[in-house]
RNA sequence: GCUCGGGUGGCGGAAUCGGUAGACGCGCACGUUUGAGGGGCGUGUGGUUAACUCCGUGCGGGUUCGAGUCCCGCCCCGAGCACCA
């Protein structure tokens, strides 16, 4: 084997051999509460990654990152004691598989098998401590079966007005279950997309085209699935405060929710020469600024503006109609000056009886508050630049408070003036005064409005959960759970129809169910088989229950005590790692559901994700972002090729702080390489055949200096810290600096080589546990067989990193001057009259006056002089 | 425009209850080992200077004995949101 190929350590020979092993011996399995091998006294700690869509173009080295974090903090924990949850699966379903399987007319199925198999291999060879006992794959029809049990339940909810919780729907007592369901069917206009042949989420749609494809997105009404999520938008806002989540996540996710309070005004409309009056609602945030609407703004589509426009107005308005129905939501996005026409209607000021112009403009959108505005020039940007474009009039009904200064439209709060009875009110009591005054007249209320729509929850796709859902008489009817898993039909043509009928039409006996019922054609969203996921993991292969109460409680909530994460601590998942780009559509689908399973008792906590931690994007070589098309790809399979896996791992945890976006470097993996070939070396020589065998440096009986010592217990606490930060690059270096100064010894004792394989373990694993087995072999009572993987975390002494001596930095006027020696226990005056003493200081004091000197002891002396 | 990040050597990054800026790694240079290459090992490496010095954490102020770190005002880069009334 000392071919022109050799590497520094043999990895290809001990990789696959530990690899193998620990699938042998099921090393990482976590047993549930229950199993023989369960040890109900040890706490538990769950770390999640975000589990993988298995393209067909395998892992890349973004994935590994995360995933390598999880690893290292998992492997950690059970070496600490804890009973580790870190499983890993499959979210399977979705749009690429099938049109792969449309382009190829390969079945999904078979395409999804392939690239699980080729993820699993490609995992596999990253040594990942997973309980793959626990693997998990939405298509699974015993996985999917829950998928659709868990629509079953938020299918018989609805959310109670009063507690705000979801219920089941037979303690609604009002005269029509199917209108207040948490799932239910509404004809609303969707985001179709023709080139995919299905609706898509709002979430989905970005600038007007499919997040999937880029393929144009238009709007149509059409009868879909949708699940009321905004029945708990307060919730899902305000249980965000607690988790220990980044702030951005929190803010996107509080942004998409959008919460805002204000009011609802009723105006009355109609012509000016009729007394004939429609009401028209509008909302507003600032209702203390009633006084100062001096026109009204409804939606080009609001269901009003036909009957108010005047005759004289009737062709413009049409033409301005049309013409933004033709515009995407983009285009009127973008446009730089507001256009709008006027109906020619007036509308009735509440407050003071005024008369006001009725118009309307595209930059009021029908899908937000009632799609009709009243519009407040003087303290609204939007109204202002529309007002001055069309010589609308503008009033002054707020006024600064001194400190601050207006330009223009003033949009902040300040004190009513011009208003009445809200004159001299600041802001605030201008808006509750005149909230109440409308609630008492009964013209208008307080309100609160979301930019959060409901959930539409159905595809026109074929690879996707099936409802469980029959058709009678024009009425929806769910099925009953034992007819669960509802599985797809075989179907050899599942290309979409080219028209809003779902593919699952196609297969006719299968859709119909009975002489009178006939099949929901829909499937699920992507997001649905994600939506619980975690929780299948905690008892993956139960066929009663989507989990057993027994391993939810455990796993989910807390088990015994928790690590260090107890003050914050409310259940869930201990660390969920993954990218931004789930921030707001998997991360807000899964708190939902998780909300209503906790509402309807099957879960036990309200928040799934306790700790939730992104890992920053792997840029290429060059610093830009890896895409084939640049051509910067980087291979996982050839790292591992030339370097190893745990150079790899070791490399990606190296990079910088896991949070960060950094860019590749393969020198960088040579680095790391070089790195672990020095830690080979510390244990392994080479003899004259050109065999490893054990060092001859390594000794069972010498000791070590107090110097290496304080190294080596530095190290064991800064990597145990750093572990918990997730700090992995500084606990890295740490490492790096005690193999070098074990290196240099003369007598390397086994204890301490040992202790840093330790702690090097959950970075390198294979490495570790192939010389630790190899130290086992010549000194086994310094290093007690067994994998090191099951042995105890080591422990730092304290007393270990107490110097005797410190150095002491001496400063004049804060400019560094000197280093002096002094003892660890020395005193302030030893300190100072140390210092003093210093030539160095001499000469830079000299002529001059002392007038102060700082000292902290054992680090700094400073010396003020002029 | 708004929100969240972030600006530190040639490069990735350390160090923020204010106290030696640049740990660790890459790169580079020199030395050593080797028949050579590779690899290993060792030393050095912010700028400036012969040296002493002096200057250095995006820019400008401030607080302090002392500021990468705290305060005020800007600039730049990245990500997200974007007429949400």
């Amino acid at each position: 084997m000392s071919s022109e190929t050799r590497k520094a350590f043999p990895f290809p020979d001990f990789e696959p051999r530990w690899q193998a092993r620990w699938e042998t011996e099921k090393t990482y399995r976590a047993p549930n509460p229950g199993d023989p091998e369960f040890d109900a006294s040890k706490p538990k700690f769950y770390a999640l990654d975000m589990f993988p869509y298995p393209s067909g173009d395998g892992l890349h080295v973004g994935h590994p990152e995360g995933y390598t974090a999880t690893d290292i903090i998992s492997r950690a924990r059970r070496k600490q004691g804890f009973n580790v949850l870190h499983p890993m699966g499959w979210d399977a379903f979705g749009l690429p598989a099938e049109q792969y399987a449309i382009k190829t007319g390969q079945h999904p199925r078979v395409t999804t098998e392939r690239n699980v198999a080729r993820f699993t291999g490609q995992l596999k060879r990253l040594g990942f401590a997973y309980d793959w006992d626990r693997e998990v794959n939405t298509t699974d029809p015993g996985y999917f079966k829950w998928t659709q049990w868990i629509f079953l339940q938020i299918y018989n909810s609805w959310c109670h007005p009063v507690t705000g919780r979801a219920e089941p729907i037979s303690s609604y007592t009002g005269p029509d279950p199917d209108s207040v369901r948490l799932a239910y069917v509404a004809e609303v206009p969707v985001n179709w997309c023709p080139g995919l042949g299905t609706v898509l989420a709002n979430e989905e749609v970005i600038d007007g085209k499919s997040e999937v494809g880029g393929f144009p997105v238009e709007r149509r009404p059409m009868k879909q699935w949708m699940l009321r999520i905004t029945a708990f938008a307060d919730r899902l806002a305000d249980e965000l405060e607690p988790l220990d989540w980044p702030a951005g996540i929190k803010a996107r996710q509080r942004d998409w929710i959008g919460r805002s309070e204000g009011a609802e005004v009723v105006f009355q409309t109609g012509r000016a020469d009729s007394n004939e009056r429609t009401p028209v609602t509008v909302f507003t945030t600032r209702p203390d600024t009633l006084f100062g609407a001096t026109y009204m703004v409804l939606a080009p589509e609001h269901p009003l503006v036909a009957s108010i426009t005047t005759p004289a107005q009737r062709a413009a308005v049409e033409a301005y109609q049309k013409e933004t129905s033709s515009k995407s939501d983009l285009d009127r996005g973008v446009a730089k000056t507001k256009s709008g026409v006027d109906t020619g209607a007036i509308a009735i000021n509440p407050v003071n009886g005024e008369a006001i112009p009725v118009w309307i403009a595209d930059y009021v959108m029908m899908g937000y508050g009632t799609g009709a505005i009243m519009a407040v020039p003087a303290h609204d940007e939007r109204d202002s630049e529309f007002a001055a474009q069309f010589g609308l009039a503008v009033r002054e009904v707020v006024v600064p408070t001194a400190t601050e200064t207006s330009s223009g439209c003033f949009a902040g709060e300040g004190v009513a003036v011009n208003s009445s009875f809200l004159n001299g009110l600041a802001t605030a009591e201008a808006k509750s005064k005149i909230t109440a005054w409308l609630e008492e007249k009964g013209l208008g209320q307080k309100t609160v409005n979301y930019k959060l729509r409901d959930w539409l929850f159905a595809r026109q796709r074929y690879w996707g959960e099936p409802f469980p859902i029959v058709w009678e008489n024009g009425k929806h009817r769910a099925l009953d759970e034992t007819e669960l898993p509802v599985l797809p039909p075989s179907l050899d043509d599942f290309k979409p129809t080219g028209t809003p009928e779902p593919p699952l039409s196609k297969a006719t006996d299968w859709v119909r169910y009975s002489e009178t019922a006939t099949r929901e054609l829909n499937t699920m969203p992507q997001w649905a088989g994600s939506c619980w996921y975690y929780l299948r993991y905690c008892d993956a292969r139960n066929p009663q229950r989507f989990v057993s109460r027994e391993a939810e409680r455990y796993w989910m909530s807390g088990g015994s005590q928790r690590p260090e994460t107890d003050a914050t601590s409310r259940g869930g998942v201990d660390l969920y790692v993954g990218g931004t780009e789930h921030a707001v559509l998997h991360l807000l689908y899964a708190r939902f559901w998780h909300k209503v399973l906790f509402d309807l008792g099957h879960v036990s906590t309200s928040e799934p994700f306790h700790k939730l931690v992104n890992q920053g994007l792997i840029l290429g070589e060059d610093g830009q972002k890896m895409s084939k098309s640049r051509g910067n790809v980087v291979n996982p399979d050839s790292v591992i090729e030339e370097f190893g896996a745990d150079s790899l791992r070791l490399f990606e945890m190296f990079m910088g702080p896991l949070e960060q976006v950094k860019p590749w470097s393969t020198k960088g993996v040579e680095g790391v390489y070089r790195f672990l070939g020095r830690v080979w070396r510390l244990v392994m020589t080479e003899n004259q055949e050109g065999e490893w065998e054990p060092s001859s440096k390594l000794s069972a009986t010498a000791e070590l200096a107090s110097k290496p010592r304080k190294v080596l217990h530095e190290t064991i606490k800064k990597v145990t810290e750093d572990i918990s930060s997730l700090s992995f690059n500084t606990a890295i270096a740490q490492m790096m600096v005690c193999t070098n100064e074990l290196t240099g010894l003369e007598a390397r004792p086994v204890t301490a080589v040992a202790t840093l394989l330790h702690l090097l373990n959950p970075f390198a694993p294979h490495l570790t546990e192939e010389l630790y087995e190899r130290l086992t072999a010549s000194w086994p009572e310094a290093a007690p067989a067994g994998q090191l993987a099951l042995q105890p975390w080591p422990q730092w002494d304290e007393s270990a990193l107490i110097e005797s001596e410190v150095e002491v930095v001496v400063q004049v006027n804060g400019k560094l001057r000197d280093r002096i020696t002094m003892a660890a226990d020395a005193d302030h005056a030893a300190h100072e009259a140390a210092a003093l003493a210093s030539p160095k200081v001499l000469e830079h004091t000299a002529g001059q006056t002392i007038r102060k000197v700082i000292v902290i002891p054992r680090k700094l002396v400073n010396i003020v002089a002029n």
